[in-house]
DNA sequence: AAGTGGTCTAGACCACTTG
DNA sequence: AAGTGGTCTAGACCACTTG
């Protein structure tokens, strides 16, 4: 204010387009600081090879061992009647038994990812991945165990604006971009087993997809 | 101001959050306006296959056909020495000749995606690659008629916001979510031919990725 | 206690559009 | 001309931190 003869309200203006860039962070009281820059996490297309199920790495085990993290994760087990719009994606009956697993991914004690993961109750029951940790290889290898052989993955990836829940999980600043993915697992018959809906701060994430030409 | 009874600037701090959560826009003298739901453009991974160029369709007519949109693009083609990142990725010398693709995408008539694509100058002297359009199939037809047949693509997404530069190229509100890609297309041998950086305004756009489970 | 950030009021002026 | 949005000043108060 003083270094440019402008008004408090001018200076917050300024600051906070710098904020949504990205570029520094205000803490009330303390002061503004510039953003450390943020270690890219890699998702690598081959996290979700049978390879590394078989070696018993889950999905997010992989990613880890990529880039040196330390992932951890925290899960909610719940059950409900199918909405709408699982029912639809799921195949199933609306009102049916859906597993929902919600999960917190921390990244050396960071909280990174949001996942919420979807299954037809008949899949899960009395298996492994009722329980908060399904074990080696995670879901994907207790589902293949069970006899359910997956094809393909099918990934949509959007960009958008963190809300204000997403805002305060993954302690992101307001206006923060995010990356929503949402995952659908096909068995060898064409069936969807699991829908997984994932938000991922943007700025901390690149998405690496191999794509073959032919 | 009159209803809630508070400040000009209060309303504009209130106005100006639904304008970055991308619900409303601004138009200076007019007034605030519900944003429309901009609609899905889907870049289905399948638009990357050889029996797409096969069939005269570049990736971003496959995606046109896809939409329903009338995709266009003008391209600025120039060309101008390596500087060291590019050197890095496309495995030439820093300072080589390298062929740049300019695109900006349009969908509509509005501007959608930019695209700015790299080749080494050996790759494309000579060919339809250095003009504005390549012709059909788009330049990855032209270059396996010249003999560097593609084996795999690679796609680096991130999401971010926009810069100043994107907001007004793309015609997006401040604060905007864009989605970034970095394509790198690699031939039999494992040689990178192309390095195409896209920068798709985030909630114009939903990427489909295909993932095998084994 | 003094110095930060966050948010607010009241009033002003300019750019743009015509509800 | 009247009504919009965009941005600014000057001053105020509260929450939080300790430069």
């Amino acid at each position: 204010m003083a270094r440019y003869k402008v008004s408090r309200q001018t200076v917050q203006n300024a600051v906070d387009l710098l904020r949504r860039e990205g570029l520094v962070t205000g803490r009330q009281g303390a002061g503004w600081f510039v953003r450390e820059k943020p270690a890219v996490l890699r998702l690598a297309s081959s996290r979700l090879r049978r390879s590394e199920r078989d070696a018993g790495r889950g999905a997010s085990l992989t990613d880890a061992a990529q880039g040196g993290w330390t992932l951890d994760s925290k899960a909610t087990i719940r059950v409900e009647p199918a909405c709408e719009r699982t029912a639809t994606e799921l195949r199933i009956e609306t009102g049916a038994e859906v597993l929902i697993r919600d999960r917190v991914i921390t990244a050396d004690g960071h909280p990174v990812q949001l996942a919420v993961s979807r299954l037809p109750r008949t899949l899960t029951e009395g298996t492994a991945i009722e329980r908060e940790n399904p074990g080696p290889g995670g879901i994907y290898a207790r589902l293949e165990e069970a006899g359910h052989q997956l094809e393909r993955f099918e990934e949509r990836v959007t960009g958008r604006l963190a809300t204000a829940d997403e805002v305060s999980a993954l302690r992101l600043d307001p206006g923060s971009p995010v990356l929503a993915i949402t995952r659908t697992a096909y068995d060898t018959s064409g069936t969807p087993l699991e829908i997984n809906d994932m938000v991922l701060a943007g700025e901390r994430y690149e998405l690496i997809y191999d794509l073959p030409a032919d």
